[in-house]
DNA sequence: TTTAGGG
DNA sequence: CCCTAAA
């Protein structure tokens, strides 16, 4: 493939938006039909302009991106247009350090645009109508925060991907009429060049990027360190101390999003108010209809036809990559750790997702399936030597972890595979000795990263582990053919071993008796050991749910938006919910803010969570009828109302 | 089996 | 979270 590095630039207009937008050129040239994407290089100035980049410039890339190939090698700092490429802001664009861990950081990052782009351009191609096609990918950038601006388009780049999903609708949100309040969605909501997939044929509806959906460090801006803090606890269900702002708002967008089942979740915070996000784009009008919950539509008809009917090598849609990609370390409170996660984490390759699809087990739902079935060709770099690094079960799902050595960078990509659904096997011990270092050890060494305090005294994960351990078919294709040396083991394989953890994917932990750990009661009866303390993405998870099938449905709720966890069961819901009820009619009257509640220990509940919680109840008439009445009924005729029209 | 509600 | 009655 050859991609040829052009050079343009956009005017510099100011725009207001961070938004990639192809231009509606032609689509004839005899070069577009081998590869119909070029992209311009252009680099950001210092007051966030985006100008062309020079020839120098563009070979300067060009020839690091050459020896990012050949090996890591080491060159001179390629100067100002890396340097505002850079994701890292303010700390580049005017030294030229020769740091090798910086630069190479540059040259992931510049790489992992390019990629970017034209992942986005192949999927604007195909999906469009042939005169869809575009020359030229034009970034255009009005951000007013300029200094943010590149992370923005990063962070949209990275997020709308799984929001591309579309499916036919299934129910209406109530909360879809939110969103139309809340004001976000605004211009964007509405591209004049809407890409319709080829109207008559299609049973699935195509969508058209659109980067204003991602909102989520927009949205956190204006929290200040200890709100993120905050809010990082209610997300990840334990604290963290990093200071950087940007790094907090990063994790908890990418884990109110992706930590869940990605899109099943659609709320976001903004400006300190729950909202719904706008998992569509204006792509194809649909008329009016939005996404039905991912986990239906994944299964069904959304990845197999969607590629049938275009250009397989063109539809890379590479759905929930982002999943797999997304540095969940959350278990650890490793600063350092969490500093590096801090970096950005390299796309998987194509290799990497072939070998994901080994490990994934016979019995996969197919939603890993399909991911390596729509991964590129050749659109992930072979750049990086990703190698596997080590496996660990964690409660009841296997950590693959990679160490991907760029640079010494060494970024982590986490990924989950399913675990065997029925009982371990017998022989599952003597597999252990396969790898000798095995599990014990890891959980040696997690437990020494994280530091002891960070694990409880003789853990109980030590028991899960082996529990939940994989399949003899997923060591020997984890560690067939992987040197001795390459054995490494990695702090970052200690993700989830906290304990609050979200899984990041439909991983069957816990469902069954395998998996869960229960103490015997003193009535002879069992119960649960731990209590899973629920994170802010589930109790959204668990509004939104309630949203769409209204309260009382848990087992429905249970299905389709908790698909992914296990362990949560629909009386846990149900409770979850009464709980949720509670909280919100008892708080709001003295206290409406996030922040009043001391460390009482239990997770805080964002008052915008409860405050839709209230509206849901009182939509459904659940609302107690003792305080039914007060200053709430007002806000609440509002918002049913606005959820009426909604629905017209 | 699922809901609902008490413990 | 657990238990259980009721549907």
């Amino acid at each position: 493939m050859e991609t040829e590095v052009g050079v343009e630039g956009n005017d510099e207009a100011k725009l207001k938006e961070c938004r990639i937008q192809k231009s509606t050129s032609s689509l004839s040239s005899p070069k577009q039909i081998s590869d119909p994407v070029v992209y311009k290089l252009v680099r950001v100035e210092g007051d966030g302009r985006l100008v062309p980049a020079t020839d120098d410039e563009l070979m300067e890339v060009e020839s690091l991106l050459v020896d990012e190939k050949g090996g890591m090698r080491i060159v001179a700092d390629p100067g100002q247009t890396l340097g505002c490429i850079s994701n890292e802001g303010s700390s580049l664009s005017e030294n030229k350090e020769d740091d090798p861990d910086k630069l190479n950081a540059r040259l992931e990052y510049i790489e992992e645009m390019l990629q970017k782009v034209k992942e986005e351009e192949r999927l604007r191609l195909a999906c469009g109508s042939p005169d869809c096609s575009s020359d030229y990918v034009i970034v255009e950038s009005q951000c007013s925060d300029e200094h943010d601006k590149l992370l923005h388009i990063d962070e949209k780049l990275q997020c709308e991907i799984p929001l591309q999903e579309t499916v036919p609708l299934l129910a209406p949100s109530l909360s879809e009429s939110y969103l139309n309040q809340s004001g976000i969605v605004g211009e964007c909501s509405h591209s004049p060049d809407k890409l319709v997939t080829g109207g008559s044929t299609s049973s699935v509806v195509t969508t058209k990027p659109d980067f204003s959906k991602l909102k989520g460090d927009i949205c956190l801006d204006k929290l200040s360190i200890k709100e993120l803090h905050e809010t990082f606890k209610a997300t990840f269900g334990r604290e963290t101390t990093v200071k950087d702002k940007q790094w907090l708002k990063r994790r908890i967008s990418m884990g109110l999003t992706n930590s869940c089942d990605v899109s099943t979740t659609s709320f976001i915070i903004k400006d300190n108010k729950f909202v719904k996000k706008r998992n569509e784009e204006g792509c194809n009008g649909m008329d009016g209809s939005f996404a039905k919950d991912p986990a239906i539509g994944n299964q069904k008809d959304l990845p197999t036809s969607l590629v049938g009917q275009l250009d397989y090598h063109q539809v890379v849609p590479e759905k929930r990559f982002e999943n797999h990609n997304l540095d969940d370390n959350s278990g650890s409170d490793d600063h350092q750790t969490e500093q590096r996660a801090a970096k950005r984490v390299r796309k998987p390759t194509k290799r990497y997702i072939e070998e994901l699809s080994e490990v994934e087990s016979k019995e996969s739902n197919g939603r890993l399936m399909n991911l390596a079935k729509n991964s590129g060709h050749g659109l992930i770099s072979p750049i990086s030597h990703v190698r596997l690094v080590r496996n660990v079960s964690s409660g009841g799902r296997t950590v693959i972890t990679r160490l991907d050595s760029l640079g010494g960078s060494g970024v982590q990509v986490p990924c989950v595979s399913r675990v065997r659904r029925s009982r371990p096997r017998k022989n599952f011990m003597a597999l252990l000795k396969f790898n000798p270092s095995g599990m014990g050890m890891a959980a040696t060494l997690v437990k020494k990263a994280l530091g002891d305090h960070s694990l409880p005294p003789v853990d109980r994960n030590e028991n899960r582990v082996l529990k939940a351990s994989p399949t003899p078919e997923h060591i020997h294709h984890q560690f067939v053919g992987v040197p001795e040396k390459d054995k490494q083991f990695s702090v970052m394989s200690a993700v989830g071993l906290g304990g609050n953890t979200e899984p990041k994917h439909m991983n069957s932990s816990g469902d069954s008796d395998d998996n869960v750990v229960t103490v015997p009661t003193s009535k002879g009866g069992i119960r649960r050991k731990h209590h899973r303390a629920w994170t802010l993405a589930e109790v959204m998870k668990l509004v939104d749910g309630v949203a769409r099938y209204g309260a009382g449905r848990w087992s429905e709720i249970k299905r389709l938006a908790f698909a992914s966890y296990s362990y949560r069961t629909s009386v846990d819901l149900k409770d979850k919910w009464r709980n949720l009820l509670k909280a919100s009619f008892a708080q709001m009257p003295p206290d409406n803010g996030m922040n009043s509640r001391k460390n009482t220990g239990a997770m805080p509940i964002p008052a915008p969570i409860l405050l839709k919680v209230r509206e849901l109840a009182e939509m459904q008439a659940q609302v107690p009828p003792n305080l039914s009445s007060t200053k709430v009924a007002g806000s609440t005729i509002k918002i049913v109302h606005e959820k009426q029209t909604g629905f017209l």
